[in-house]
RNA sequence: GGAGCGGUAGUUCAGCUGGUUAGAAUACGUGCCUGUCACGCACGGGGUCGCGGGUUCGAGUCCCGUCCGCUCCGCCA
């Protein structure tokens, strides 16, 4: 088991899989610094004792002992400091490098995770991306003996939530979602009428070759439950017969209420063959794409749809920001609920630089963000960045930070900025993810050498643990289980 | 914070609808065998059934709580 093999890490490496593992690791960092070395970047150290930042994930924190009552925080991402060194003139930084969130873990998300960090000045976003994909392509041929392809496709965000319901999407599938809302507007069925008529929904479906045979009623029931978990309140479905007698060659619970064009319409638009099953999902943009983006995954890889091999894609053009209605605005007087959030991170430049043009409509602004997804993993994100101080403290107060707050968190950078920034961007691509991949394992901690469980525990260490009073009081720290000092 | 699966010998696991002394494989110990190579054969030691409570004549099995591991949702700019 996990528990046991973690405990006793240093036996478990000794498996050949393990020693493969992280030979597989060694050789991909190798190939990574000796191409990055070859295009002329310099590898420069960013200090992993830094200062908290608001937004983005939950910080690691270590007290300060010169400060009392003070902390520094672990690097998220190097991402200021690279951007400073390109105000600093290293126009071609790359660095492996450790960052730290504390978030809950999943199989692909550990508190600490290795990224090659790059940042270059000057260059475009598609020369930037010219540049990973040549580390990227010559990496899988030297190491895995694979051709990526070149040049990658991209697809836009846009594109990837409408026809794959995720922003990562597995090419490697061939199933997509098609877009029916137009169809069924005025149909008797409300679940899916009433969604079909509001703007911030969608009504899709799912087309499954062959579901007739494939999908026992058992399955069809689970699928029903898998989606529950996204947020979906059902899963319609129609069994296709036979498609030449119109709605007597259906089976399901919901044509009775769907008229006959309506049918027809979403036949032919999804292509639908006898002996096929098509799913639907009606409820709001999010819940919709997300349900059925997943439950796309999981029947390409139950039913075996999904081919094996490696398909990899740039996703662009992402909108700047997404409305988040839950977010609680905590600072400042008046307690408004809902706000803008970053969809990439605070820094990214939108692709109109006006901030006047920014101002007037965050809601469709475009980023000049881009990932790239490898086989429906992301295994990196980057942007062209702000440049600007005026264009940074738009964003900034769009994001519902004040100036009092940016002076604080991010003077600094303002500051910066100020005394002549380049032109700038970058990248940082999930060396651990990458690793997974390559080595064909299901969850990071195969490619790292001591990685911790679920609860962010050490087996092998018991880390983390308790300290001395003395070591509290020299920080400062008073806890509930320390005696307040007289 | 939530959902699901799991926790039984050192290890990997089986244990159906509750029913006597909880099993297998492997590992370990002892003896035998000695051209074996995942050796074989025999015997043996080894288990608070994660922990706490409850239901019951009786709990590994049912119920509640809790801890731990894994997968997922939330979260991860």
């Amino acid at each position: 088991g996990e528990d046991t093999r973690l405990k006793f890490r240093y036996v478990d490496l000794r498996r050949p899989q393990m020693q493969k593992n992280l030979r597989l690791r060694h050789a991909v960092i190798k190939r990574i610094r000796d191409s990055m070395d070859a295009l002329g970047f310099v590898d420069v150290e960013t200090p992993i004792l830094t200062k908290a930042t608001p937004e983005g994930a939950r910080d690691y924190l270590v007290p300060s002992r010169t400060h009392p009552g003070q902390f520094f925080a672990l690097p998220q991402s190097p991402q200021l400091f690279k951007q400073l060194l390109m105000m600093g003139g290293l126009d071609r930084y790359y660095q492996i490098a450790r960052c730290f969130r504390d978030e809950d873990l999943r199989a692909d998300r550990q508190p600490e995770f290795t990224q090659l960090d790059v940042e270059t000045s000057f260059l475009t976003q598609k020369e930037i991306m010219a540049i990973v994909e040549k580390v990227l392509r010559e990496l899988f041929l030297e190491v895995m003996k694979v051709d990526l392809g070149a040049p990658l496709p991209q697809m836009s965000y846009a594109d990837a939530m409408l026809r794959y319901g995720s922003d990562k999407p597995d090419l490697r599938n061939p199933l997509t979602l098609v877009e029916v809302k137009d169809l069924v507007a005025d149909v008797d069925f409300k679940v899916f009428a009433n969604p079909a008529k509001d703007p911030k929904c969608r009504v899709a479906a799912l087309r499954v070759p062959g579901g007739r045979e494939k999908l026992s009623r058992g399955q069809i029931d689970a699928a029903t439950e898998f989606v529950k978990q996204y947020g979906a309140k059902g899963l319609a479905y129609i069994v296709v017969n036979e498609k030449a007698k119109g709605r007597d060659g259906l089976q399901s619970p919901i044509v009775k209420n769907i008229h006959d064009q309506a049918l027809a319409g979403i036949l032919e638009r999804t292509g639908a063959a006898d002996g096929d099953v098509i799913f639907f999902g009606a409820d709001t943009y999010k819940v919709v794409s997300d349900a059925l983006g997943a439950l796309r995954i999981k029947l390409g890889a139950d039913l075996g749809f999904t081919q094996g091999g490696w398909k990899a894609l740039w996703v662009v053009d992402w909108p700047m920001f997404e409305w988040d209605d839950k977010a609680e605005v905590s600072d400042g007087p008046q307690a408004s609920r809902g706000r803008w959030m970053a969809l990439h991170h605070p820094f990214t430049s939108p692709v109109d630089l006006d901030p006047a043009a920014l101002e007037n409509s965050p809601g469709t602004a475009l980023s000049q963000g881009y990932d790239i997804v490898l086989n429906g993993i992301e295994i990196g994100g980057g942007s062209v960045r702000i440049h600007r101080p005026e264009l940074q403290q738009t964003v900034f107060r769009l994001l519902g930070i004040d100036e009092e707050e940016q002076r604080r968190k991010f003077g600094f950078l303002l500051d910066a900025l100020k005394y002549g920034a380049p032109p700038h961007g970058g990248i940082a691509l999930g060396i651990d993810r990458m690793v997974m991949l390559m080595a064909g394992a299901s969850s990071i901690r195969e490619v790292i050498a001591f990685p911790k469980t679920q609860t962010a525990h050490d087996p092998l260490t018991d880390a983390p643990g308790a300290v001395s009073a003395a070591q509290l009081k020299e920080l400062s720290i008073r806890t509930a289980t320390t005696p307040r000092a007289p």
